[in-house]
DNA sequence: GGATATAATTGGAACGTTCCAAATATGTCA
DNA sequence: TGACATATTTGGAACGTTCCAATTATATCC
C-alpha cells in the first residue's frame, strides 16, 4: 500500500535540477558538477528512490539480465556450475534468470521464450537431452549471444564450453592400467549424449593403447545418477568374468557403484577400483575418498559466464569454442597406495 | 545484427488494424472479433514478434518476475528447494531471478537491491546467516510481498514457511530411545541459527521426557556440512563416556558422521546409530540408507512459491506463517531391524 | 569588456506497451 | 426507418528512463 513510486522527476524536483541532470548522476557521468552530484545523491537517499531498470532498458535496448538454463539443478555438478556463473554475473552488475529444465525440451523452450520476452542480454544453456540446434535458431538470429556448456549441440552457431572428456577418460583408464587392472568397465550413461560418447571414446582408446582387448559386456548403461550406479553394479555382478575396476560416467554414478559394491560385501577401493568424473565437493570427503577426473564445475561456470559477457560487450556474434582441461585427482577409491593421497596427475 | 525489433505497431500495420487491437489480442481479451484475432495471430507468427514484457511492466507496474535468494545452492537441500519453487513459479507464467548468497549478508543485500531495480513482484528468501529483520524493511515497506523460508527471521513483518524442527527432532530422539539408546548425542551446527535452536530444543525435551539426564558433552558443534560431521565425530570419539547414537543437525552432517565412523572402524548403523535431518535424495540410496527426518524440500519449495503467488495476487500484505510437518523415515543407519525399512512414524 | 572556449544544465522526443474514453460498426425492435 | 443497445475498434496519453541538440553559466584570453 505504498504511494506511487518515486521517480527521477521527483528527485529532480526535490533537488532543484532537471530530470536530465539526475539521469546523468545516476549514470555516473563526469559532466555533472561535484556539488550538484552530492545534492542529488543525498536527495536520492532521503527519498528512498529505487532505479527502474525496466524503463531504462526500454529506452536503451540493452538489458543487464542474462538467462541461465540448466538441465538438472539437483545434480550438484550443475548446482556448482550455476554458482560459478552466479559469481561472475553478479559482480559484473548483471542479474540472472536461472531456470531448471529438468531434462525436458518443452520446459526448456518455454523458459527460454519467457526469458526472451523479459529481455535477456545473453543466454547460457546446458541443454536438456534431445535439444536440437534448430531450437535455438530464432534466439540466435535475433542477435542474442548464446553460450552452450557441458553438452555439445552440433550444428548450432553458438559458442561452446566443454570439458575435455576424451583426455580425462583416457587418463583415468591409464591410471587403472598402471595399477595392474586388465578387466576395466565403463559404467553409467546412455548413448544419447555427446558427453557419454566422448568419455567412452577416451576409455576405448586408452584400453587399445594398453593392448587390452575391449569387452563390450563391461560397458554397462544406466541412468547417470546415484541410483543408476547402484543398478549398474548389480548388473555387473551377474557377469561370469566381471571387471576388477571401472570408470564411471560421473561422480554420482560412482557413488552409486560404491553403495552397490558395499551391499554385496565388496569394499570400494579394496576389492574393486572406482573412478568417477567431475569431482563434485562430496568426492573429497566421501569414504573412501573418490578418485575422479576433476572438472572444477565452479570454475567452468565462471569461464562460461565470462565468455558470455565478453560476447555481450563485443556485440559481434563470432562464436568461440573452448575446451577446458581436466585433471585426474587420485584419492582412495581405486586402491592406490594411501601415501599417494591427493597426488595429482596431469590429464 | 538484427534490424530493429518488431513491435505491436508493426503487427498492427501488417494486419490492418490498430495497435490497441493487437494489444487486446495479446491479452486474450474477449472483446475482439474472432476473425480479427486469427488474422493478428497469424501475422504475429509470420513476423516472429516477441512480446516486450518490460514495456508492459512499465505501463502496468506489476511484473511477472519473482526473486528467489537462497543461502547455499551447493547444498542439495536448497537446490531441491529451488527446484520446487521453480516448478510452481514457471507454471504460473512467472520467471524467477534465482540468486545464491553464499551465506554473505552483503551479497544478499546486493542481489535483493538489484532484483528490486529490475522490478520483482515478490521475493522468496532463505536468509543468509546473520540477516536482520531490518535488512528487509525497505523492500517490505514498498509493498512487495516477501516469504521467508527455512530459517526464521524474528521481528520481520513477513510470511514465513518453516519446517517443524522441534517435533521432528523430538520424534527422532524418541526413536533412538525406543531402540534402547541412553547416551544420545547431538552433532553439528552452531548456536546462531533458529534451526539449530529448535532442533536442539526437541532433542532436549525428548531426553527429558524419557527421563534421561542431559549431558552437555554429548552436544558437539561443527559446521553444518559433511566435513563438519567428520570433525564432530572425531571429537566425539575423544570422550571417555561417548554416545552410542546421535541426532545430526542435517543429512550432510550425518553423512560426514558416517564417514568419520568408518575411518575409526565403526560401521554406522551397527556400532553407532545415526539419524539425519532433511531427507535429501542421497539419503535413500546411501549405504547404510540414512534414517532421517523428512522435510521434503521440493514440496516445501512448492508451498513457499504458492504462498508468495497468493500474496502477490491478493495484493494485501497480511502475513501468514506456516509450519510444514515432517516425518521420521526409518532406514538402516540407526540399527533398526531391517524389516522396518521405510516404515514411517508420524512426527 | 567582448570574444571565445569550456563546463554544466536542460527540455522534449523516444522506447513498446496498456489504458481510457470515445468512435464506429452491427444488430434489434417497434 | 429511426432509436437504441451491443459488439468491436481506435487514437492518444501515460509509464520512467535515456539521448540529443540546444541553452545557459563560468572561465580564459587579449
Amino acid at each position: 500500500m505504498s504511494r506511487s513510486r518515486t521517480t527521477v522527476v521527483d528527485i529532480a524536483h526535490a533537488a532543484g535540477v532537471s530530470k536530465s541532470t539526475v539521469s546523468l548522476v545516476l549514470q555516473g557521468s563526469p559532466l555533472v558538477n561535484e556539488k550538484t552530484r552530492e545534492k542529488v545523491n543525498s536527495v536520492i537517499a532521503d527519498l528512498g528512490y529505487v532505479y527502474n531498470r525496466g524503463a531504462a532498458n526500454l529506452r536503451q535496448a540493452r538489458s543487464k539480465i542474462v538467462g541461465i538454463v540448466v538441465n538438472d539443478l539437483t545434480n550438484s555438478f550443475f548446482a556448482e556450475l550455476a554458482v560459478g556463473m552466479d559469481m561472475v554475473v553478479q559482480s559484473a552488475g548483471y542479474v540472472q534468470f536461472l531456470a531448471h529444465s529438468g531434462e525436458s525440451v518443452d520446459r526448456q523452450r518455454e523458459v527460454i521464450a519467457s526469458m526472451r520476452e523479459n529481455g535477456i542480454a545473453g543466454l547460457i544453456l546446458s541443454p536438456a537431452r534431445g535439444t536440437e540446434a534448430a531450437d535455438l535458431k530464432p534466439l540466435i538470429d535475433s542477435g542474442i549471444p548464446v553460450v552452450v556448456v557441458v553438452r555439445n549441440l552440433s550444428g548450432a552457431k553458438v559458442s561452446t564450453l566443454l570439458s575435455d572428456n576424451y583426455t580425462g577418460a583416457k587418463a583415468a583408464v591409464r591410471h587403472l592400467v598402471s595399477l595392474g587392472h586388465t578387466r576395466i568397465g565403463f559404467m553409467g550413461g546412455f548413448l544419447d549424449t555427446a558427453v557419454f560418447a566422448e568419455r567412452l571414446r577416451g576409455y576405448r582408446d586408452a584400453l587399445q593403447e594398453a593392448g587390452i582387448a575391449a569387452d563390450e559386456a563391461l560397458i554397462v548403461h544406466s541412468a547417470p545418477s546415484r541410483a543408476g550406479g547402484v543398478a549398474a553394479v548389480e548388473r555387473m555382478m551377474l557377469l561370469a568374468d566381471r571387471a576388477t575396476a571401472a570408470l564411471c560416467l560421473n561422480d554420482a554414478v560412482a557413488f552409486g557403484v560404491c553403495d552397490g559394491l558395499r551391499t554385496v560385501g565388496i569394499e570400494p577401493g579394496k576389492g574393486f577400483g572406482v573412478i568417477g568424473f567431475d569431482d563434485v565437493i562430496e568426492a573429497k570427503t566421501a569414504v573412501p575418498a573418490l578418485t575422479t577426473v576433476s572438472v572444477d564445475p565452479q570454475g567452468m561456470g565462471q569461464r562460461a559466464a565470462q565468455l558470455l559477457l565478453k560476447q555481450i560487450n563485443a556485440g559481434g556474434n563470432e562464436q568461440e569454442s573452448l575446451v577446458t582441461s581436466v585433471r585426474l585427482v587420485v584419492r582412495q577409491s581405486c586402491g592406490a597406495p594411501v601415501r599417494n593421497n591427493h597426488l595429482e596427475e596431469m590429464a
